[in-house]
RNA sequence: UUAGUGCGAAAAGUGGUCGCGUAUGCAUUAUGGGAUUCACACUUGGUGAAUUUUAGCAUAUGAGGAAAGUCCGGGCUUCGCAGGGCAGGAUGCCGGAUAACGUCCGGUGGAGGCAACUCUAAGGAAAGUGCAACAGAAAGUAUACUACCAUAUGUAUAUAUGGAAAAGGUGAAAUGGCAGUGUAAGAGACUACCGCUUAUCUGGUAACAGGUAAGGCAUUGUAAACCCCAUCCGAAGCAACUCAAAUAUGGGUAGAUACGGCGGCCCGUCGUUACUCAUGGUAUGAGGCUUAAGACAAUUGGCGACAGUUGUAACAGAUAGAUGAUCACUCUAGACAGAACCCGGCUUACUUCGCGCUAAGUUU
RNA sequence: GCAGAAGUACUCAAGUGGCUGAAGAGGUGCCCCUGCUAAGGGUAUAGGCCGGGUGACCGGUGCGAGGGUUCAAAUCCCUCCUUCUGCG
Protein backbone atom coordinates (compact mmCIF):
# COMPACT_ATOMS: atom_id res chain seq x y z
CA UNK A 1 0.00 0.00 0.00
CA UNK A 2 1.46 3.08 -1.22
CA UNK A 3 -0.06 5.68 0.98
CA UNK A 4 -0.86 3.86 4.05
CA UNK A 5 0.93 1.29 7.20
CA UNK A 6 -1.15 -0.60 9.37
CA UNK A 7 -2.02 0.60 13.01
CA UNK A 8 -0.30 -1.03 15.59
CA UNK A 9 0.32 -0.10 19.29
CA UNK A 10 -2.47 -0.94 21.72
CA UNK A 11 -2.29 2.75 22.58
CA UNK A 12 -2.78 3.57 19.00
CA UNK A 13 -6.23 1.99 19.09
CA UNK A 14 -7.35 3.29 22.16
CA UNK A 15 -6.83 7.06 21.32
CA UNK A 16 -8.88 6.32 18.14
CA UNK A 17 -11.81 4.13 20.31
CA UNK A 18 -11.70 7.46 23.14
CA UNK A 19 -12.79 10.16 19.83
CA UNK A 20 -16.04 8.28 19.83
CA UNK A 21 -16.47 8.74 16.19
CA UNK A 22 -18.27 5.72 14.71
CA UNK A 23 -20.45 4.76 12.22
CA UNK A 24 -21.85 1.23 11.43
CA UNK A 25 -23.46 -0.83 9.13
CA UNK A 26 -24.53 -4.37 9.15
CA UNK A 27 -21.15 -6.02 9.32
CA UNK A 28 -18.71 -3.47 9.91
CA UNK A 29 -18.07 -1.05 12.62
CA UNK A 30 -15.48 2.03 11.65
CA UNK A 31 -13.95 4.38 13.98
CA UNK A 32 -11.99 7.34 12.51
CA UNK A 33 -9.94 10.32 14.06
CA UNK A 34 -7.09 12.85 12.46
CA UNK A 35 -3.24 11.79 13.11
CA UNK A 36 -1.72 14.74 12.10
CA UNK A 37 0.40 12.76 9.74
CA UNK A 38 0.51 12.72 5.86
CA UNK A 39 -0.09 8.82 5.30
CA UNK A 40 -3.19 7.02 6.53
CA UNK A 41 -3.33 4.71 9.17
CA UNK A 42 -5.44 1.31 9.32
CA UNK A 43 -6.72 -1.06 12.02
CA UNK A 44 -8.49 -3.85 11.74
CA UNK A 45 -10.13 -6.02 14.64
CA UNK A 46 -11.90 -8.97 14.77
CA UNK A 47 -13.48 -10.98 17.84
CA UNK A 48 -13.43 -14.70 18.49
CA UNK A 49 -17.36 -14.25 18.29
CA UNK A 50 -16.47 -13.68 14.32
CA UNK A 51 -15.64 -17.36 14.06
CA UNK A 52 -12.32 -19.42 13.96
CA UNK A 53 -8.64 -18.29 13.30
CA UNK A 54 -9.40 -19.03 9.45
CA UNK A 55 -12.33 -17.34 9.32
CA UNK A 56 -10.78 -14.16 11.35
CA UNK A 57 -8.05 -14.15 9.18
CA UNK A 58 -10.14 -14.22 6.05
CA UNK A 59 -12.35 -11.06 7.32
CA UNK A 60 -8.86 -9.03 7.75
CA UNK A 61 -7.53 -10.12 4.22
CA UNK A 62 -10.90 -8.80 2.65
CA UNK A 63 -10.84 -5.64 4.30
CA UNK A 64 -7.06 -5.20 3.60
CA UNK A 65 -7.55 -5.96 -0.15
CA UNK A 66 -10.35 -3.47 -0.11
CA UNK A 67 -8.71 -0.23 1.24
CA UNK A 68 -6.10 -1.75 -0.78
CA UNK A 69 -7.91 -1.20 -4.15
CA UNK A 70 -9.99 1.73 -3.54
CA UNK A 71 -6.67 3.58 -1.63
CA UNK A 72 -6.48 6.66 -3.68
CA UNK A 73 -10.36 7.59 -2.70
CA UNK A 74 -9.37 8.52 0.76
CA UNK A 75 -8.28 11.51 2.39
CA UNK A 76 -5.01 11.41 3.61
CA UNK A 77 -4.26 11.99 7.44
CA UNK A 78 -6.40 9.58 8.88
CA UNK A 79 -6.27 7.07 11.47
CA UNK A 80 -9.46 4.32 10.90
CA UNK A 81 -10.37 0.99 13.20
CA UNK A 82 -12.30 -1.32 11.48
CA UNK A 83 -14.18 -4.00 13.66
CA UNK A 84 -15.53 -6.66 12.18
CA UNK A 85 -19.37 -7.97 13.48
CA UNK A 86 -20.54 -11.32 13.91
CA UNK A 87 -22.50 -11.36 10.67
CA UNK A 88 -20.00 -10.48 8.33
CA UNK A 89 -18.46 -14.25 8.67
CA UNK A 90 -20.08 -15.39 5.04
CA UNK A 91 -19.93 -12.62 2.93
CA UNK A 92 -17.61 -12.88 -0.39
CA UNK A 93 -15.47 -9.73 -1.44
CA UNK A 94 -18.05 -7.60 -3.24
CA UNK A 95 -19.85 -6.84 -0.24
CA UNK A 96 -17.39 -6.80 1.91
CA UNK A 97 -16.07 -3.85 -0.74
CA UNK A 98 -19.45 -2.09 -0.96
CA UNK A 99 -19.81 -2.37 3.53
CA UNK A 100 -16.59 -0.28 3.83
CA UNK A 101 -16.74 2.40 1.12
CA UNK A 102 -20.58 3.08 2.64
CA UNK A 103 -19.22 3.46 5.67
CA UNK A 104 -16.21 5.90 4.29
CA UNK A 105 -19.14 7.81 2.57
CA UNK A 106 -20.65 7.86 6.10
CA UNK A 107 -17.67 9.32 7.41
CA UNK A 108 -17.02 12.18 4.46
CA UNK A 109 -13.89 10.98 4.48
CA UNK A 110 -13.38 10.05 0.70
CA UNK A 111 -12.67 13.14 -2.13
CA UNK A 112 -14.64 11.61 -5.23
C1' U B 1 -26.98 -56.28 -2.67
C1' U B 2 -27.36 -54.91 2.53
C1' A B 3 -25.00 -54.58 7.26
C1' G B 4 -20.39 -54.64 9.66
C1' U B 5 -15.04 -54.65 10.28
C1' G B 6 -9.70 -53.59 9.33
C1' C B 7 -5.88 -51.10 6.34
C1' G B 8 -4.27 -47.36 2.95
C1' A B 9 -4.42 -42.76 -0.25
C1' A B 10 -5.84 -37.66 -1.38
C1' A B 11 -7.02 -32.87 0.73
C1' A B 12 -10.01 -29.64 -6.50
C1' G B 13 -7.17 -28.36 -10.99
C1' U B 14 -5.39 -24.98 -15.19
C1' G B 15 -4.54 -20.03 -17.18
C1' G B 16 -4.75 -14.28 -17.23
C1' U B 17 -4.58 -9.44 -14.23
C1' C B 18 -3.57 -6.87 -9.40
C1' G B 19 -1.25 -7.64 -4.36
C1' C B 20 1.97 -9.79 0.31
C1' G B 21 6.55 -12.45 3.09
C1' U B 22 11.46 -14.58 2.41
C1' A B 23 16.02 -15.83 -0.38
C1' U B 24 19.31 -14.76 -4.48
C1' G B 25 20.87 -11.43 -8.40
C1' C B 26 21.05 -6.45 -10.67
C1' A B 27 20.41 -1.39 -9.34
C1' U B 28 20.00 2.97 -5.84
C1' U B 29 25.10 9.72 -10.07
C1' A B 30 20.56 6.40 -15.49
C1' U B 31 20.32 -0.08 -14.10
C1' G B 32 15.09 -1.31 -13.80
C1' G B 33 9.73 0.21 -13.85
C1' G B 34 5.74 3.85 -15.61
C1' A B 35 4.25 7.62 -19.43
C1' U B 36 4.95 10.07 -24.33
C1' U B 37 7.15 10.27 -29.34
C1' C B 38 9.76 7.93 -33.50
C1' A B 39 11.52 3.55 -36.31
C1' C B 40 11.20 -1.85 -37.50
C1' A B 41 8.42 -6.35 -38.49
C1' C B 42 3.01 -6.34 -37.95
C1' U B 43 -3.70 -9.43 -36.16
C1' U B 44 -3.82 -8.23 -30.63
C1' G B 45 1.07 -7.28 -29.24
C1' G B 46 6.62 -7.27 -29.48
C1' U B 47 11.78 -5.17 -30.28
C1' G B 48 15.08 -0.85 -30.51
C1' A B 49 16.11 4.51 -29.81
C1' A B 50 15.03 9.39 -27.63
C1' U B 51 12.54 12.54 -23.85
C1' U B 52 10.39 12.84 -19.06
C1' U B 53 9.20 10.86 -14.24
C1' U B 54 9.95 7.44 -10.24
C1' A B 55 12.83 3.87 -6.52
C1' G B 56 12.86 -0.30 -7.17
C1' C B 57 12.94 -4.55 -10.71
C1' A B 58 13.73 -9.81 -12.22
C1' U B 59 13.83 -15.02 -10.85
C1' A B 60 12.67 -18.83 -7.29
C1' U B 61 9.64 -20.24 -3.35
C1' G B 62 5.73 -19.87 0.46
C1' A B 63 0.43 -23.55 6.04
C1' G B 64 -1.84 -29.14 7.97
C1' G B 65 -3.49 -34.26 8.37
C1' A B 66 -4.91 -32.86 12.03
C1' A B 67 -0.94 -26.91 11.86
C1' A B 68 -5.99 -27.80 17.00
C1' G B 69 -6.36 -29.63 22.42
C1' U B 70 -1.63 -28.93 25.36
C1' C B 71 -2.70 -34.86 27.50
C1' C B 72 2.36 -37.51 27.65
C1' G B 73 7.76 -38.14 26.08
C1' G B 74 12.42 -36.10 24.14
C1' G B 75 15.93 -32.47 21.94
C1' C B 76 17.55 -27.37 23.03
C1' U B 77 18.47 -23.19 26.70
C1' U B 78 19.17 -21.07 31.57
C1' C B 79 19.48 -21.95 36.91
C1' G B 80 21.31 -25.57 40.49
C1' C B 81 24.81 -29.64 41.00
C1' A B 82 30.71 -34.07 45.28
C1' G B 83 27.58 -38.19 46.17
C1' G B 84 23.27 -40.31 48.42
C1' G B 85 18.49 -40.32 50.83
C1' C B 86 13.49 -38.44 52.44
C1' A B 87 9.16 -36.08 50.65
C1' G B 88 6.24 -35.57 46.13
C1' G B 89 4.68 -37.34 41.24
C1' A B 90 4.11 -41.08 37.39
C1' U B 91 3.84 -46.04 35.53
C1' G B 92 2.13 -51.33 36.73
C1' C B 93 0.24 -59.21 33.02
C1' C B 94 4.94 -61.09 29.98
C1' G B 95 8.71 -60.30 26.19
C1' G B 96 10.55 -56.79 22.71
C1' A B 97 11.09 -51.76 19.80
C1' U B 98 12.73 -46.71 20.69
C1' A B 99 16.41 -40.81 22.03
C1' A B 100 12.26 -41.38 25.30
C1' C B 101 7.14 -42.32 26.59
C1' G B 102 1.38 -43.20 29.83
C1' U B 103 3.35 -44.69 22.69
C1' C B 104 4.06 -48.88 19.32
C1' C B 105 4.76 -54.36 18.09
C1' G B 106 4.23 -59.68 19.33
C1' G B 107 2.15 -62.95 22.99
C1' U B 108 -0.86 -64.56 27.84
C1' G B 109 -5.37 -64.16 30.83
C1' G B 110 -10.30 -61.76 30.94
C1' A B 111 -14.80 -59.22 28.56
C1' G B 112 -18.03 -58.24 24.09
C1' G B 113 -19.64 -59.94 19.14
C1' C B 114 -22.99 -65.30 14.86
C1' A B 115 -18.24 -63.79 12.64
C1' A B 116 -14.36 -60.59 10.65
C1' C B 117 -12.59 -58.21 14.76
C1' U B 118 -12.58 -54.93 19.00
C1' C B 119 -11.77 -53.50 24.20
C1' U B 120 -8.83 -54.36 28.64
C1' A B 121 -5.07 -48.77 35.05
C1' A B 122 -4.60 -56.67 34.15
C1' G B 123 1.04 -56.41 40.52
C1' G B 124 -0.08 -57.23 46.03
C1' A B 125 -6.26 -57.81 50.31
C1' A B 126 -2.50 -64.82 54.70
C1' A B 127 2.56 -56.86 56.02
C1' G B 128 -0.56 -53.25 58.42
C1' U B 129 -4.61 -49.36 58.86
C1' G B 130 -9.36 -47.46 57.25
C1' C B 131 -14.38 -47.86 55.06
C1' A B 132 -18.88 -51.08 53.93
C1' A B 133 -24.98 -46.18 54.72
C1' C B 134 -30.10 -48.45 54.93
C1' A B 135 -32.02 -53.27 55.57
C1' G B 136 -30.87 -57.77 58.12
C1' A B 137 -30.34 -62.51 63.54
C1' A B 138 -25.47 -61.72 61.84
C1' A B 139 -21.05 -57.47 57.48
C1' G B 140 -15.45 -60.30 59.75
C1' U B 141 -13.48 -61.96 66.53
C1' A B 142 -19.08 -64.31 62.85
C1' U B 143 -24.00 -65.26 64.32
C1' A B 144 -29.31 -67.55 65.10
C1' C B 145 -35.30 -64.01 63.70
C1' U B 146 -38.84 -67.44 61.34
C1' A B 147 -38.84 -72.42 60.48
C1' C B 148 -36.52 -77.91 61.67
C1' C B 149 -35.29 -81.95 65.38
C1' A B 150 -34.76 -84.12 70.42
C1' U B 151 -35.84 -83.86 75.67
C1' A B 152 -38.92 -81.86 79.85
C1' U B 153 -43.91 -79.62 81.28
C1' G B 154 -48.40 -80.33 78.61
C1' U B 155 -54.85 -82.96 75.73
C1' A B 156 -53.23 -79.53 72.09
C1' U B 157 -51.45 -74.58 70.96
C1' A B 158 -47.32 -73.14 73.58
C1' U B 159 -42.98 -72.49 77.02
C1' A B 160 -37.90 -73.86 78.64
C1' U B 161 -33.19 -76.33 77.61
C1' G B 162 -30.14 -78.45 73.99
C1' G B 163 -28.71 -79.85 68.75
C1' A B 164 -27.81 -78.20 63.79
C1' A B 165 -26.85 -74.28 60.06
C1' A B 166 -30.06 -77.41 55.11
C1' A B 167 -34.86 -74.02 53.97
C1' G B 168 -37.28 -68.83 54.35
C1' G B 169 -36.58 -63.60 54.62
C1' U B 170 -32.67 -58.89 54.19
C1' G B 171 -28.87 -57.04 51.26
C1' A B 172 -24.45 -55.14 46.20
C1' A B 173 -22.25 -59.08 48.99
C1' A B 174 -24.19 -64.31 53.84
C1' U B 175 -18.48 -68.20 54.77
C1' G B 176 -17.38 -73.05 48.06
C1' G B 177 -21.34 -75.17 43.87
C1' C B 178 -24.38 -79.45 42.58
C1' A B 179 -25.87 -84.56 43.38
C1' G B 180 -25.78 -88.62 46.67
C1' U B 181 -24.63 -91.26 51.42
C1' G B 182 -25.85 -90.35 56.22
C1' U B 183 -28.99 -88.61 60.54
C1' A B 184 -33.73 -87.57 65.60
C1' A B 185 -33.06 -83.30 62.34
C1' G B 186 -28.80 -81.84 59.86
C1' A B 187 -23.89 -80.44 58.46
C1' G B 188 -17.25 -81.43 53.72
C1' A B 189 -19.36 -85.34 58.69
C1' C B 190 -18.25 -88.69 54.20
C1' U B 191 -18.08 -89.68 48.52
C1' A B 192 -17.98 -88.41 42.88
C1' C B 193 -17.48 -84.16 39.49
C1' C B 194 -16.31 -78.83 39.16
C1' G B 195 -13.91 -74.63 41.75
C1' C B 196 -10.04 -73.11 45.46
C1' U B 197 -5.20 -73.67 48.14
C1' U B 198 -0.43 -76.17 48.65
C1' A B 199 3.39 -79.33 46.67
C1' U B 200 5.39 -81.26 42.30
C1' C B 201 6.20 -82.73 36.90
C1' U B 202 6.11 -81.36 31.52
C1' G B 203 6.15 -77.31 27.65
C1' G B 204 7.44 -72.10 27.09
C1' U B 205 12.84 -66.71 27.61
C1' A B 206 8.37 -65.28 30.41
C1' A B 207 3.20 -64.11 31.47
C1' C B 208 0.94 -68.74 31.47
C1' A B 209 -0.98 -73.56 29.79
C1' G B 210 -1.55 -78.86 30.68
C1' G B 211 -1.02 -83.08 34.12
C1' U B 212 -0.35 -85.71 39.04
C1' A B 213 -0.87 -85.90 44.34
C1' A B 214 -2.51 -83.96 48.89
C1' G B 215 -5.51 -80.64 51.86
C1' G B 216 -10.94 -80.67 53.33
C1' C B 217 -12.74 -75.16 52.42
C1' A B 218 -9.77 -71.60 56.08
C1' U B 219 -8.72 -66.73 53.57
C1' U B 220 -15.98 -61.25 52.02
C1' G B 221 -15.29 -56.72 49.03
C1' U B 222 -12.57 -52.20 48.27
C1' A B 223 -5.61 -50.34 46.62
C1' A B 224 -9.10 -44.99 39.97
C1' A B 225 -8.93 -45.44 49.97
C1' C B 226 -4.11 -44.87 52.75
C1' C B 227 -0.48 -48.24 51.75
C1' C B 228 3.38 -52.35 50.25
C1' C B 229 6.57 -54.06 46.17
C1' A B 230 9.18 -53.02 41.39
C1' U B 231 10.76 -49.29 37.76
C1' C B 232 11.38 -44.07 36.36
C1' C B 233 11.55 -38.60 37.34
C1' G B 234 16.33 -31.96 39.53
C1' A B 235 13.38 -27.15 38.25
C1' A B 236 11.57 -23.87 34.71
C1' G B 237 10.31 -22.96 29.87
C1' C B 238 11.86 -19.69 23.08
C1' A B 239 7.41 -14.40 26.75
C1' A B 240 13.63 -19.84 27.84
C1' C B 241 18.13 -17.61 26.80
C1' U B 242 22.53 -14.85 24.20
C1' C B 243 24.70 -10.29 21.92
C1' A B 244 24.55 -4.92 20.86
C1' A B 245 22.26 -1.02 23.44
C1' A B 246 19.31 5.13 23.06
C1' U B 247 17.55 7.29 27.60
C1' A B 248 18.75 7.19 32.82
C1' U B 249 22.25 6.87 37.29
C1' G B 250 27.33 7.71 39.18
C1' G B 251 32.47 9.39 38.22
C1' G B 252 36.31 12.06 35.37
C1' U B 253 37.97 15.80 31.80
C1' A B 254 37.06 20.19 29.01
C1' G B 255 34.46 24.82 28.80
C1' A B 256 32.71 29.50 30.70
C1' U B 257 30.72 33.36 33.85
C1' A B 258 28.34 32.02 28.10
C1' C B 259 22.80 31.25 27.13
C1' G B 260 17.59 31.18 28.89
C1' G B 261 13.55 32.18 32.91
C1' C B 262 12.23 35.69 37.22
C1' G B 263 13.61 41.46 36.83
C1' G B 264 13.39 48.19 33.87
C1' C B 265 19.00 47.26 35.01
C1' C B 266 22.83 45.32 38.53
C1' C B 267 23.20 41.86 42.45
C1' G B 268 20.81 37.37 43.46
C1' U B 269 18.45 32.77 42.32
C1' C B 270 16.83 28.49 39.15
C1' G B 271 17.87 25.67 34.80
C1' U B 272 20.90 24.33 30.54
C1' U B 273 26.63 21.95 27.39
C1' A B 274 30.42 18.60 24.94
C1' C B 275 33.62 14.31 25.26
C1' U B 276 34.79 9.94 27.88
C1' C B 277 34.62 5.71 31.54
C1' A B 278 31.70 2.51 34.63
C1' U B 279 27.09 0.24 36.46
C1' G B 280 22.77 -2.07 34.86
C1' G B 281 20.42 -4.55 30.79
C1' U B 282 14.79 -1.20 30.03
C1' A B 283 12.82 0.98 24.86
C1' U B 284 14.57 -0.94 20.36
C1' G B 285 17.37 -4.12 17.06
C1' A B 286 19.84 -8.79 15.98
C1' G B 287 20.61 -13.91 17.11
C1' G B 288 17.97 -18.34 19.00
C1' C B 289 14.99 -19.75 13.62
C1' U B 290 15.17 -24.13 10.80
C1' U B 291 19.28 -29.99 7.88
C1' A B 292 16.19 -32.62 11.46
C1' A B 293 16.75 -39.11 16.68
C1' G B 294 14.12 -35.69 9.03
C1' A B 295 11.36 -37.28 4.14
C1' C B 296 11.03 -40.54 -0.18
C1' A B 297 12.71 -44.94 -3.03
C1' A B 298 15.37 -49.56 -3.41
C1' U B 299 17.54 -53.50 -0.80
C1' U B 300 19.15 -56.76 3.61
C1' G B 301 17.64 -58.74 8.61
C1' G B 302 13.18 -59.48 11.68
C1' C B 303 6.30 -62.65 12.43
C1' G B 304 6.21 -57.31 13.60
C1' A B 305 7.21 -52.45 15.91
C1' C B 306 11.90 -51.32 13.93
C1' A B 307 17.17 -51.47 12.58
C1' G B 308 21.37 -51.46 8.83
C1' U B 309 23.24 -50.08 3.79
C1' U B 310 22.82 -47.35 -0.83
C1' G B 311 20.62 -43.56 -3.68
C1' U B 312 17.41 -39.15 -4.60
C1' A B 313 15.39 -34.34 -3.94
C1' A B 314 17.24 -30.87 -0.92
C1' C B 315 14.38 -23.69 -0.40
C1' A B 316 7.77 -21.47 4.89
C1' G B 317 10.40 -18.84 8.80
C1' A B 318 6.43 -14.29 9.70
C1' U B 319 6.96 -10.78 14.48
C1' A B 320 -0.01 -6.70 15.43
C1' G B 321 2.17 -11.58 12.53
C1' A B 322 3.06 -12.96 5.03
C1' U B 323 -0.61 -17.40 0.95
C1' G B 324 -5.28 -13.01 -0.76
C1' A B 325 -8.70 -10.64 -4.46
C1' U B 326 -10.88 -11.04 -9.20
C1' C B 327 -12.03 -13.13 -14.20
C1' A B 328 -12.52 -17.53 -17.41
C1' C B 329 -12.86 -22.87 -18.09
C1' U B 330 -13.32 -28.09 -16.29
C1' C B 331 -15.21 -31.70 -12.73
C1' U B 332 -16.94 -35.63 -8.49
C1' A B 333 -19.28 -28.72 -6.90
C1' G B 334 -14.83 -28.71 -2.60
C1' A B 335 -15.54 -30.92 4.84
C1' C B 336 -12.64 -29.92 9.32
C1' A B 337 -9.62 -26.11 9.60
C1' G B 338 -4.12 -21.48 9.60
C1' A B 339 2.92 -22.59 11.08
C1' A B 340 5.03 -19.12 15.61
C1' C B 341 11.75 -23.20 18.61
C1' C B 342 11.79 -28.33 16.71
C1' C B 343 10.64 -33.60 16.73
C1' G B 344 7.94 -38.72 18.46
C1' G B 345 3.05 -40.15 20.03
C1' C B 346 -2.07 -39.81 22.03
C1' U B 347 -6.88 -37.45 21.89
C1' U B 348 -10.56 -34.59 19.48
C1' A B 349 -12.98 -32.24 14.62
C1' C B 350 -13.99 -33.73 9.51
C1' U B 351 -14.80 -34.70 3.34
C1' U B 352 -14.00 -38.14 -0.59
C1' C B 353 -11.95 -42.52 -2.75
C1' G B 354 -9.58 -47.47 -3.06
C1' C B 355 -8.42 -52.49 -1.27
C1' G B 356 -8.94 -56.83 2.00
C1' C B 357 -12.02 -59.69 5.33
C1' U B 358 -16.85 -61.34 7.92
C1' A B 359 -22.26 -62.32 8.28
C1' A B 360 -27.07 -62.61 5.93
C1' G B 361 -29.86 -62.69 1.40
C1' U B 362 -30.25 -63.29 -4.10
C1' U B 363 -28.44 -65.32 -8.87
C1' U B 364 -25.34 -68.87 -11.61
C1' G C 1 2.60 -18.98 22.27
C1' C C 2 3.28 -20.80 27.49
C1' A C 3 1.36 -21.64 32.50
C1' G C 4 -2.83 -22.15 35.87
C1' A C 5 -8.01 -22.06 38.09
C1' A C 6 -13.25 -22.81 38.03
C1' G C 7 -18.21 -24.99 36.33
C1' U C 8 -24.17 -27.28 41.68
C1' A C 9 -32.12 -24.49 41.40
C1' C C 10 -33.31 -17.68 38.44
C1' U C 11 -28.62 -15.42 41.32
C1' C C 12 -24.71 -16.05 45.25
C1' A C 13 -23.28 -20.58 46.82
C1' A C 14 -22.37 -25.03 51.17
C1' G C 15 -21.67 -29.95 50.28
C1' U C 16 -14.60 -34.49 49.61
C1' G C 17 -17.98 -41.80 48.74
C1' G C 18 -24.04 -43.66 51.61
C1' C C 19 -30.69 -40.46 55.95
C1' U C 20 -28.86 -35.10 48.87
C1' G C 21 -35.56 -37.18 48.40
C1' A C 22 -29.73 -31.09 47.13
C1' A C 23 -28.34 -27.28 53.34
C1' G C 24 -28.24 -21.78 53.66
C1' A C 25 -29.00 -16.68 51.77
C1' G C 26 -31.09 -13.49 48.07
C1' G C 27 -35.16 -13.39 44.66
C1' U C 28 -40.38 -15.09 43.79
C1' G C 29 -45.81 -16.08 46.01
C1' C C 30 -49.47 -14.87 50.07
C1' C C 31 -50.69 -12.02 54.55
C1' C C 32 -49.85 -7.80 58.08
C1' C C 33 -48.43 -2.66 58.41
C1' U C 34 -50.03 2.31 55.09
C1' G C 35 -55.02 6.61 52.45
C1' C C 36 -51.38 4.34 48.34
C1' U C 37 -46.26 2.80 47.37
C1' A C 38 -41.28 1.86 49.13
C1' A C 39 -38.92 0.03 53.47
C1' G C 40 -40.13 -3.38 57.57
C1' G C 41 -42.48 -7.84 59.90
C1' G C 42 -44.79 -12.74 59.51
C1' U C 43 -45.66 -17.16 56.78
C1' A C 44 -45.93 -21.11 53.10
C1' U C 45 -45.14 -24.31 49.13
C1' A C 46 -42.62 -25.82 45.12
C1' G C 47 -37.95 -25.83 43.36
C1' G C 48 -34.67 -27.77 36.49
C1' C C 49 -36.56 -31.30 32.48
C1' C C 50 -39.81 -35.56 30.77
C1' G C 51 -44.13 -38.75 31.60
C1' G C 52 -48.73 -40.02 34.47
C1' G C 53 -52.85 -38.00 37.63
C1' U C 54 -59.00 -33.56 38.42
C1' G C 55 -55.81 -32.93 42.59
C1' A C 56 -52.72 -34.15 46.82
C1' C C 57 -48.90 -36.49 44.55
C1' C C 58 -46.14 -40.58 41.93
C1' G C 59 -42.19 -42.48 38.55
C1' G C 60 -37.79 -41.44 35.65
C1' U C 61 -33.71 -38.23 34.69
C1' G C 62 -30.59 -34.29 36.42
C1' C C 63 -24.59 -31.16 40.03
C1' G C 64 -20.85 -28.39 32.28
C1' A C 65 -20.85 -33.19 28.51
C1' G C 66 -19.45 -38.35 27.74
C1' G C 67 -17.07 -42.81 29.47
C1' G C 68 -14.81 -45.80 33.55
C1' U C 69 -13.66 -47.69 39.00
C1' U C 70 -17.09 -49.09 43.09
C1' C C 71 -22.58 -52.60 45.88
C1' A C 72 -23.11 -47.18 45.65
C1' A C 73 -20.10 -41.08 42.40
C1' A C 74 -21.70 -33.87 42.73
C1' U C 75 -17.36 -36.28 45.30
C1' C C 76 -12.27 -40.91 42.76
C1' C C 77 -9.89 -41.60 37.48
C1' C C 78 -9.78 -40.46 31.99
C1' U C 79 -11.27 -37.62 27.55
C1' C C 80 -13.79 -33.37 25.69
C1' C C 81 -16.68 -28.36 26.17
C1' U C 82 -17.22 -23.45 28.21
C1' U C 83 -15.60 -19.35 31.18
C1' C C 84 -11.82 -16.72 33.73
C1' U C 85 -6.76 -15.40 35.35
C1' G C 86 -1.31 -14.71 35.04
C1' C C 87 3.45 -14.29 32.06
C1' G C 88 6.13 -8.99 27.31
Amino acid sequence: MKFSESLKKTSDFQTVYKKRKSKANKYLIMYVHKNGLNINRLGISCSKKVGNSVVRHRMARLIRESYRLHEEYFNTGLDMVVVVRPSAKDIDYHKMSSALMHLSNLHHITCK
